[in-house]
DNA sequence: GTCGATGTTATCAA
DNA sequence: TTTGATAACATCGA
């Protein structure tokens, strides 16, 4: 979510206000939801009426009513350049705008989507069921959330956008750990002075993680491929082996739900 | 060459 | 109802 609150950040900066005059579709994978026909009718000749985010989809509001949704999964990036700027590989979609530069969307695994949904965003099948946003998060909320929970492990159900919507893997072993709380941890053994510092590592870690422009730990580069900082302070994610800043102990990884989790087993219970 | 891993999530089986 | 595996795909490093 921070990467994806990065980009919504700059995209909206740079082109609200701002008319799309053409679209080239180099790849229709990542339109899932049109044909390339129908998807240049509804957006070429619109103008951008306001960028946002919900969860980890970047919603770009157009002038007739359309939004367009975009996913970047594990690998998207969208990309503000010159139309002499040379075409990457793996760039599928090129947006020509009013000021003479081109938003690119490029996915290098090809798992992104851009679709688009007519009236409200919000009722979007894609947006519905989301929980609440992660940093607009109230401590009661989140207890009376966790107290709805009959069982499950901490930090697949962190995960869970429709639990709460925003936290990815990464984040959720940093706030885990900033928590003092095992990934493996059954929620209904947390204790209410855990849940409180577990609330406040979800409000800390995340807006951390924002003002830094996100994590780069492989392909991810913001609007102008630029990286993140936010690595420089990841305690525990992609730590494995490495001394516990905190207690020197071995950082531990493991499989969880088909993800790899990161914790120090002494610090984190 | 092979295997496992990679920031996500929809889908299907158990 | 919940959870766990798998698939979608390309690339990199061991």
């Amino acid at each position: 979510m921070p990467e994806v609150e990065t980009i919504k950040l700059q995209i909206k900066e740079e082109i609200k206000g701002k008319k799309i005059e053409s679209v080239k579709v180099i790849l229709d994978k990542p339109l899932k939801n049109t044909t390339t026909e129908e998807f240049k009718q509804r957006v070429e000749g619109t103008f951008v009426k306001d960028v946002k985010r919900r969860a980890k989809i970047l919603i770009i509001e157009l002038s007739t009513g359309d939004s367009l949704l975009i996913h970047l999964k594990l690998t998207g990036r969208l990309l503000y350049l010159k139309p002499e700027e040379p075409i990457e590989k793996h760039t599928h979609l090129v947006f020509n705008l009013s000021d003479g530069k081109q938003l690119r969307f490029w996915d290098l695994r090809q798992f992104g989507y851009v679709k688009i949904v007519s009236g409200k965003p919000e009722e979007a099948p894609e947006l519905r069921e989301l929980g609440p946003e992660a940093l607009e998060l109230g401590l009661d909320e989140f207890r009376r959330l966790l107290a709805g929970k009959r069982s499950g492990k901490i930090k697949p159900l962190l995960m869970n956008q429709n639990f709460i919507a925003g936290i990815g893997n990464i984040y959720s072993d940093e706030m885990l750990f900033y928590a003092g709380i095992q990934p493996t941890r059954d929620v209904t053994t947390l204790t209410d002075g855990e849940i409180v510092k577990l609330h406040e590592g979800i409000k800390k870690i995340l807006s951390a993680a924002v003002r830094y422009k996100g994590s780069s730990v492989d392909d991810y580069v913001d609007l102008y491929g630029e990286q993140g900082d936010f690595v420089m302070y990841h305690k525990v994610y992609r730590r494995t082996g490495k001394p516990c800043e905190k207690c020197g102990t071995p950082i531990k990884r493991i499989k969880l739900a088909g993800r790899s989790a990161h914790f120090c087993p002494k610090c984190q219970v």
